[in-house]
DNA sequence: GACCAATGCAACCGCAAATGTTACATATGA
DNA sequence: TCATATGTAACATTTGCGGTTGCATTGGTC
C-alpha cells in the first residue's frame, strides 16, 4: 500500500462487498485481499461504520457487511467519511502575520481552496460504488 | 508552514506578484512573508519557472518576477507545475495479486480516481491568479 | 461454563516524504 | 573586486501513516 491508501482501501473493500452483499467478511480476509493488515482495515472501515456505510459484528461469526445498498453510496460519502481534505488542508498554525495584507491574502487563498474542495466533493457525488465495480466479478474464494 | 504548503506557498507568492508585476522579489523577501526558508522558496518557485510561469535572475539585482500576465495563469497551471496529484496518487508498487479479479478491480479504481483527478484539474482551470488576489492590496514594504 | 474467534482500541515502532538548514558554487551588477 | 542574488547538493528534523503487538470485550459453539 502506498499513497491515498485509505481511500483506495475503502473503495476496494466496498466494491468487493457490492458484488455479494450477503456475505460477511472479516478484517483478516479483507486485509489479505488488500495486501495489508487487519488492524489497518478496522481503522479505515471503522470510519465507514461511523458514517453509516458499513456495519460490523463482534464474536464468533462476526465481520463486516454493507449497511446500505451499493447504489446508494457515492464516492463523496466515502471521501467525507474518511475525513479526507485533499485540496484544502487544515492550515491551522498560521501565526498571526505582522502585515494585515498577509492575513487577508491567506484568508482569500483558503477561500479559493475551499471552493475547489467543494467542487471536488460535488464531482465525487456523481459516482456510486456500484459504478466502480467491474462487470463479471465474483469475489474470489481463497 | 504545514499541509499543502507547496501549493499554498506558490499561490501566495504569485498573488503577491500579481499586485505589482514590475517589482523583483528575492527568495529571502518571499520567505519572510511566507514564514519559511529561502531555499524552500527556490525549490517551489523553481518548478514554476520550469513551467514558464516565473522567471528568475541571478546576481546583484536578481530575483523573481512573473513570466506572463496574472490573468493568463490558472490554478491548474500552478497545480500541474508542482506535479501535484492529490486524488490519484502514484500507486506504483502494486504487487501482482494472485487473483485476477483483484488486479482488475485495482485497475478500475485507478481509472475512477484518474477521472476525478481530471475533473479537479478542469475545475482549477476556471480560476486565475488574478482572481485570487483580494482588492486593495499593495505589497507591504517591510 | 469453557473456549474460540471476531471486533475495538491503545500504544508503540519504523519508514518515507516533506520541510528546514547549512554550505558552497556560480553568476552578475555596482 | 566585492556584495548579493540564485542553484544545488547534502544533511537534519519533523510528521504522517502504515504496520505491529497486546489486551479487553463480545458473542457464537462445544
Amino acid at each position: 500500500m502506498k499513497r491515498n491508501s485509505r481511500l483506495s482501501l475503502a473503495l476496494h473493500t466496498l466494491s468487493h462487498m457490492a458484488s455479494d452483499s450477503d456475505r460477511v467478511r472479516t478484517s483478516a480476509d479483507i486485509a489479505d485481499h488488500a495486501g495489508t493488515n487487519p488492524v489497518v482495515v478496522r481503522r479505515v472501515l471503522g470510519k465507514l461504520r461511523e458514517a453509516g456505510l458499513l456495519s460490523s459484528e463482534k464474536g464468533h461469526a462476526g465481520g463486516w457487511r454493507l449497511a446500505k445498498p451499493a447504489n446508494s453510496i457515492t464516492l463523496a460519502d466515502v471521501y467525507l467519511a474518511l475525513d479526507e481534505r485533499l485540496v484544502s488542508g487544515t492550515d491551522s498554525d498560521a501565526e498571526p502575520s505582522l502585515c494585515s495584507v498577509e492575513t487577508r491574502l491567506q484568508t482569500r487563498i483558503s477561500e479559493v481552496l475551499d471552493e475547489v474542495e467543494e467542487s471536488l466533493v460535488q464531482r465525487l457525488r456523481e459516482t456510486k460504488i456500484s459504478d466502480v465495480h467491474p462487470k463479471s466479478c465474483s469475489y474470489c474464494d481463497s
